[in-house]
RNA sequence: GGUGCGGUAGCUCAGUCGGUAGAGCAAAGGACUGAAAAUCCUUGUGUCGGCGGUUCGAUCCCGCCCCACACCA
């Protein structure tokens, strides 16, 4: 058995479909300890096939936090993701010295790692309202606003960027102050230590799996379950390779097949595992390997 | 067999009144602080179907051939 003489969190992460459910699975088991997922889809329990949960049967072997916790209608993010995580993993530490951390998010991964700045909540109204103005009146509407309100971030953020911009707006709408000012980007301490496996395969090899997990996919029954999610596509949860091109199909009517939609599927996954591996790419703390080694001999 | 329309980037196509070519998508690389499976940025890609002719110069004009599609026989 391995043990740690200070609280430690081993993070595994990777593009998606590299392997990185089972690989952390056999090693919580390994060391006798729980998981936290850190995946922004697969804590909805609306969510199955799209999402590539655990099965049932690996849920059973190793208790994962933060899989099926949340419902579609309720709004999850980074920030509360790394309350969330910080508790959970004080609840590990109560029977363990280990916990397992797995998931492809970046942003939720660094939120816990190094934590996010404290800015003040939103109010709702007002993000609702900017949303909506925006909807109607495009991007120029969006940049003379925050040109006119916050005219330093105007200066320097990604003026092409509408969710930048709209972040931007409702917070200097909200708190009277720019974003800006609450940016200082200085990490969290932690009161554990922290490791990062990264797993990653050459890229062709990565896009084989990507295809055929697709494929896998529809044979389970996605259509069907994209389908029964068709009401609440307008959710944030929604916007989600797998679901959203099946929606677009089912728009369609019979313009685009069904193959159409699945290729889109194969290339939105594809694209998709690219951003992952530019995020992580990034942390050079990361020791990467590939999915078939045992991780514990990395410790 | 005849007529018509095409053959240009990995794909779909635009274009050059003759001076060796571009869009979208894909791809590659990058960014990322409360939507992050989201959102955004950058960058190539070429025997312009083949062989001849005209021309200082042909992807473009002319001839022949090959291939695809449509219609007629």
């Amino acid at each position: 058995m391995i043990s740690f003489d200070t609280p430690t969190v081993i993070i595994v992460v990777g593009p998606t479909a590299v392997g990185k459910t089972a690989a952390a699975i056999r090693l919580a088991q390994k060391l006798d300890t729980q998981i936290i997922s850190a995946d922004s889809r697969q804590c909805y329990r609306e969510l199955d096939i799209g999402v590539a949960k655990p099965t049932p049967q690996e849920l059973e072997a190793v208790p994962h936090y933060f899989i099926n916790s949340h419902s579609i209608t309720e709004e999850v993010n980074a920030a509360m993701f790394e309350e969330l995580a910080l508790q959970w993993t004080a609840e590990i530490f109560q029977r363990s010295s280990v916990a397992v951390m797995v998931g492809g998010t970046g942003l939720y991964i660094r939120a816990f790692t190094s934590g996010l700045d404290a800015i003040p909540p939103v109010d709702q109204t007002i993000r609702a309202h900017i949303r909506d103005h925006y909807e109607e009146h495009g991007l120029a509407w969006l940049q003379s606003e925050v040109q006119k309100y916050d005219p330093e971030y105007y200066s320097k953020g990604e003026m092409l960027n509408p969710q930048r911009l709209m972040r931007a707006l409702e917070v200097r709408m909200s708190t009277g102050q720019s974003i800006l000012s609450f940016q200082n980007r200085e990490p969290r301490e932690r009161p554990f230590q922290i490791r990062i496996i990264g797993l990653n395969l050459p890229r062709e090899q990565l896009n084989q799996r990507i295809h055929a997990r697709v494929d896998e996919m529809m044979k389970a029954g996605l259509l069907a379950e994209a389908e029964r999610l068709l009401p609440y596509r307008h959710h944030n949860a929604l916007q989600t390779v797998g679901y959203k091109e099946l929606f677009h199909y089912f728009d369609e009517g019979g313009k685009e097949t069904l193959e159409q939609a699945v290729t889109a599927i194969k290339t939105n996954t594809r694209q998709y595992a690219k951003r992952q591996l530019t995020w992580f790419h990034r942390d050079l703390s990361i020791r990467w390997t590939d999915p078939g080694t045992p991780l514990e001999t990395l410790l």
